[in-house]
DNA sequence: TTGTAAGCGTTATCAA
DNA sequence: TTGATAACGCTTACAA
């Protein structure tokens, strides 16, 4: 391993002018630095990220909170793109993500505590549970964090446009000729309360009175849950004849319960989705969806946790709040309803 | 932040005490420790990870390395699991994973350098292109390191049965009855040859002729490329009754081939996939497919890595390479073949 | 059993 | 413009 000290003894110069020459500071010679850097770079010098650390208190490793239920972040397209989106701004930035954990070496430390111990620069939230004890401690420690479809006070956030999302996706399916539309929410959150809110203040914008026995709370992902509750609503007397699902993959449940019901997507009945997920494309038929734009969601996340990270130790900056717009994808699973 | 000296101040000790009765390490009365380590408890104390990476040259960092041609490899479900799983085991033992990169701050730098910057104790590698340089390059840098799918000289590796897999699929077909068993390959590579020789072997233990034209090679998790061939079978004079897919993703292109076909999966051909990804049990018909235990692969990754971690230094390890057993998963997509 | 002190590789202050 | 030197927080001989 080569160190400063080594480059110093080759370039018969003191520590203190490589360390200066190589980052680029002020008080060495211009024809000094240049020699210093060329030999550094020959003998393939690499800083410590280790020492760098201990002295500069900076680490540049970002904290990365992708969890659900069954702690199976990973698993969620829609935020693994995300993170993807995330990844490439920050790691043009320098930083290198890490993945965060509540049990480092057999015993259980807090999310905040592996955050100290690792020095974090900031943290990428995009759990699910934001109610979660550990991510209030996290939140109120005063450590840079962005969060994905969720806010705390005094930090930023980033959205997509879930108002606007069930809006078009009703609007979409009315102006197909639907007026019988159900509403498949995922399980009670902000997001699902924006999603909520679309729903009524569209039904109502046309006209369409609102019907709870249309409106099931179901939770995100989940398939088995999902399909249950559409198979209640293709009970009810008279059905919808188009349902909203919480989101793309929750859907497949959505449409396993059609099928098993008998009736034809989207014949007999209408789908809308969440997410635009990309293999929904591939499959048939092809989910009519809102899409989330999750390549600006990670860009604006990247970009308000750097302005964060930028300004921490100096006065709070207004935790600022984005909102991505969506767009409705067109695919098969919406036609005019039968008559009946 | 709580420092060694805080605790030492404290109780009236020196920091080799704390340090010592902190890390149990024998030179401290049982007294004193107890006392040193309630006080550090109370007092919230965290070591500073940076601080002791650069004093014992061990970051308990292991990089992850997921990338694929569009540099997309957290969107690999297969990939994705096997890592949940690894990272569960290394997390058990005190390691964190951060994902690798190319691109610190600006400038590029090889993986290797960004390992060696972070001082990573171990790399797990999943990527696709094991004929990158850079990845030949930190093969050879004598990091301890595990690959999934591939060997390096020197390094352990884990694999899933890969020419049982295929084995068991056409297995499965001849038993239905099938004896036209096409075969869609991923791009060549270690596993592919695998279970390309699994393909082979197994038609001739069962006494089918081998033809050339049943045998195509796409791509991993390309939908479009593997669309396309499909239908080139399907244009074959006799085509084949049943089809063996690259994998379960890709294998969406040629469900999509076959209904652009006009035909009916399993009714007018059968399908066969690769992986068991987990959504594939939600969709219709259900894909018949061979499962590959990603549990078991993340966790034999994680053993074989920590057992190289801890023999580091000492006389190199015999590189071991693991096989985990596959499963053949019934769906709906394989039945008993029209007459042709 | 306890403490002193050196050193890991950097950065930053201050004097030359 | 240069370089000695202290310090970051920790581990670990070694001395007391």
């Amino acid at each position: 391993m080569v160190t400063l000290k080594d480059i110093a003894k080759k370039c018969g110069v003191s520590v203190a002018s490589v360390s200066k020459a190589i980052n680029h500071m002020p008080g060495v010679g211009t024809q000094t630095a240049k020699k210093i850097r060329e030999t550094a770079k020959s003998m393939g010098y690499l800083p410590n990220a280790a020492a760098q650390a201990l002295k500069t208190n900076r680490t540049f490793i970002i904290g990365v909170l992708l969890e659900d239920d069954d702690s199976h972040g990973l698993l969620h397209q829609f935020f693994v793109s995300v993170l993807e989106s995330f990844k490439i701004k920050m790691e043009e930035q320098g930083y290198d993500l890490m993945l965060m954990n509540r049990t480092v070496g057999k015993r259980t430390i807090s999310y905040l505590e592996h955050c100290r111990y690792s020095n974090m620069d900031g943290v990428f939230v995009a759990c699910i549970d934001f109610s979660d004890k550990e991510l209030l401690e996290l939140a109120d420690a005063g450590i840079p964090m962005v969060t994905i479809d969720h806010t705390y006070p005094g930090h930023p956030s980033v959205y997509s446009d879930n108002v606007d999302g069930i809006s078009k996706a009703v609007r979409y399916a009315h102006k197909l000729g639907h007026t019988r539309i159900g509403f498949i929410s995922g399980a009670l959150a902000g997001v699902t309360n924006k999603r909520f809110e679309g729903y009524q203040s569209t039904l109502k914008e046309l006209g369409i009175p609102y019907r709870d026995e249309y409106y099931k709370v179901s939770r995100y992902r989940d398939v088995s849950l999902t399909k249950k509750l559409t198979a209640d609503l293709l009970k009810l007397p008279q059905p919808p004849t188009c349902i909203l699902m919480p989101d793309d993959y929750a859907g497949l449940g959505g449409l396993s319960a059609i099928r098993e019901a008998g009736l034809r997507v989207p014949e007999d009945i209408s789908v809308i989705g969440f997410d635009g997920l990309e293999f929904m494309a591939h499959i048939s038929p092809r989910l009519t969806t809102i899409n989330q734009d999750t390549q600006q969601i990670g860009e604006a996340a990247a970009e308000l946790l750097l302005k964060q990270i930028d300004n921490k130790g100096k006065e709070a900056l207004p935790a600022k709040s984005i909102k991505v717009p969506v767009t409705l994808i067109e695919g098969e699973t919406v036609v005019l309803p039968k008559k009946g």
